[in-house]
DNA sequence: TGCAATCAGGATAAAAATATCTCTTTATAT
DNA sequence: ATATAAAGAGATATTTTTATCCTGATTGCA
């Protein structure tokens, strides 16, 4: 149902949610995500160009989320790299349906409106504080690093 | 979100659905559904393959549901020529999440659940009851030469 | 029997989605 | 200044989806 566009989307903008701050490259988003890196360089652009990210070059750069996770919901990355389409006319262009669709097209876009409204209705943020948190393997080694540190 | 595939397939099977018992030939369903002839033609083979109609050749051949409208539902023609791929296993492969998804893809997951579930709870038959019916306008040039034979 | 209508199946084509590569530009640290 | 680390942008490649075309196999009817 989703795109693997949209679907590798959504999972570079939870990376950063979960580190929101600090600039992440595409490397390490791609390594995390495993999202392939020349293609979520592509998907990263189109998410600036949204506005959802901004972009640093150089050493220390990266991309970080403009709002933060709690202010984001699902559907802006989402509809930023494919567009989320409701039915609004009639597909095949019949006249009869000119104003208001046929009942086949009608549920069909009710079913878009529930979905839209699900992920309008949800942030990034929330799904962070879920027991069983998104992408979480990241997690647990940063942590075990910061709290048994090897060396330094 | 439903591929062009599907909502072919779709239009078909509820054409079918309006003459219900009557053959129809490829030729005729593309041209009330607005579908390309060469492609319905292959998802009408789809069709059969999955059970869902009965394909006669020569002269007054054609489709024809296998059975009651009533009893298909919009699911079946969807899921034969486009499968439904609910989120069962981590798409990252996370070992992490062996068991049981993380918040992200739960939540992808449960919305797919109630997308299937509609798709599951609506026969075609019943998008037939409506008052603004599907792909209607066929329909009323029917009735019409039904009503006022011009000869004969 | 033979002809015309009709589906079946395979080959091919075109378009869109997904993915890779390379080179350029910008920022930072030394 | 220079080297290095990054993103930006464009060209190209691959895969999948959508679409077309052609030939062969059945079927019904005259």
């Amino acid at each position: 149902m989703l795109s693997q566009t949209a679907e590798y989307a959504l999972r570079a903008v939870v990376h950063l949610a979960q580190h929101h701050g600090e600039p992440r490259t595409v490397d390490s988003i791609a390594k995390a995500t495993k999202v392939p890196v020349g293609y979520l360089a592509k998907i990263m652009q189109q998410l600036t160009r949204a506005g959802l990210t901004t972009s640093q070059r150089g050493l220390h750069g990266g991309f970080v989320l403009t709002r933060d996770p709690g202010a984001i919901t699902l559907y802006e990355p989402l509809n930023a790299v494919d567009p989320f389409h409701r039915i609004t006319s009639c597909p095949l262009e019949l006249p009869t349906h000119a104003d208001g669709l046929c009942s086949l097209h009608r549920l069909l876009d009710a079913t878009l409106a529930r979905v839209e409204q699900t992920l309008r209705a949800t942030t990034i943020g929330s799904l962070l504080e879920e027991a069983h948190r998104p992408l979480c393997p990241v997690d647990p080694l940063a942590k075990l690093k910061r709290r048994i540190p090897l060396k330094e």
